[in-house]
DNA sequence: AAGGCAATCTGGTCTATACCAAGATGGTGA
DNA sequence: TCACCATCTTGGTATAGACCAGATTGCCTT
């Protein structure tokens, strides 16, 4: 690390304490106020180690409420279930999914070319938020097909939709079409997942077909960064 | 978009007028001192309002040289045959490589671990800078097993390593597991690809085996993040 | 024409301070 | 007991400067 500048000094220092268990995962740093004082140097100069040390993922913020220790990141298998509690409990989280919002709409012509529906068709559209240990980590919206899920809006939608098909629709997602952005967070994801505007996540989008091939349903899932590292392995085709 | 803040609003006009073309792909913005006289604020706001531009791809900066217009994003499939030059070209930019250095050295503990070798076993370690239309995009280590390439230093290290292989060694890419860490770029990689200490990147690691299934080498790939979007396509297995 | 040096321009870092807005807290009154 | 409100604490946004270090440019010398 380079410690040249006062807040690379800064960075580094805070940077040991942490891995050195001074503050253990989850806690909360010092005020800024106080850090400064602490450092002989100003708040701007914090904040810019703290905005340094938020980009590696070793501490994250919450809006007005402070700076906290990150956890370890959640290991993201898109190629695996698409079942985000399933996989959080296997890594030892506890998870949860709260419903914001749940409507039979319109399908915009964004999503119409996702689904690959025709105009003035329908969709369900669902708003989540899903935490881990506490801590919200993406917000997620998903599109789905209307015509292939009757009554899907009376059923419980803060579990996972990979169960929901599967009980109760016999449908299984088999196919999925990803893409991975490196994204500023939009407004609402990023109030949502009380962060300030703009600060950096990803958006992982997917298009998600059923045993059928049919595409079934997509999702726009916007994570901050720094809870996740997405593996896969695949195996080339000549 | 959020107007409530001025740097929102700055954020908002220069937007704008990037979208409307005002500024083509790869121009560079006015200074920093003089979009803060024209917009009637600091260079602290006005750099904010980059900094927010900058995490969402729409500008990049070149350290002490100014702030560009950031051109579309590449498209990285993974799960394809990863040939950088290939891709590059199939989407229209010039890609380009330069070998910054070559070693036959004593492997890691780390490297160790990912090719799955035993203590003091040797690897050639290959550092190479690549860009597209003269853009430094990405910056990038391979670790090589020595063993399985006799006299690979003596070869053109600056063409794509699956073309090497399989001309060379009669040997392709068949099977990859990759990981992908959205990072602040370290000390080395962030001088490299002429970006500030700790700026937003992705980290890609892959380990690639060949056509008998083989570790054969492994590379660390550090982007930067605005680069790039990951795309692929997988079936699940029951 | 070519090489080297100096002025100038750029973003990078930093100080010191101020006010705002949302979250947290604890007391008060219904 | 509990809803509400005032207060305090927190980070968020902003001003107005300053100096530093690398990149660029152009002049000047050879």
């Amino acid at each position: 690390m380079d410690t040249s500048t006062h807040f690379g000094r800064i960075r580094h220092a805070l940077e040991e304490q942490i891995t050195s268990g001074v503050f253990p995962a989850g806690a909360r740093l010092p005020a800024e106020r106080l850090l400064s004082e602490r450092f002989h140097t100003t708040r701007v100069t914090v904040r810019e180690a703290l905005n340094s040390l938020e980009q590696d993922g070793i501490i994250y913020r919450e809006d007005r409420r402070g700076w906290f220790i990150a956890p370890p990141r959640l290991v993201y298998n898109p190629t695996k279930n698409a079942n985000f509690h399933q996989m959080a409990a296997e890594q030892g989280y506890a998870p949860d999914t709260r419903l914001i919002e749940a409507h039979r709409i319109p399908s915009t012509p964004q999503i119409q070319q996702m689904l690959g529906l025709p105009p003035l068709s329908e969709v369900y559209r669902l708003r989540r938020l899903r935490s881990i240990d506490q801590r919200v980590v993406l917000f997620v919206e998903n599109y789905i097909r209307a015509d292939y899920f009757p009554d899907l809006l009376d059923h419980d939608l803060s579990q996972s939709l990979a169960t929901l098909y599967q009980e109760c629709y016999q449908t299984v997602y088999q196919h999925v079409a990803f893409q991975l952005y490196p994204v500023a967070l939009p407004e609402q994801a990023a109030s949502q997942l009380k962060v300030t505007q703009s600060s950096a996540g990803l958006l992982i989008s997917r298009v998600n077909r059923d045993q059928s091939n049919r595409i079934i349903d997509c999702d726009l899932e916007y994570w901050r960064h720094y809870a996740l590292v997405v593996q896969a392995e695949t195996t080339n085709r000549p």
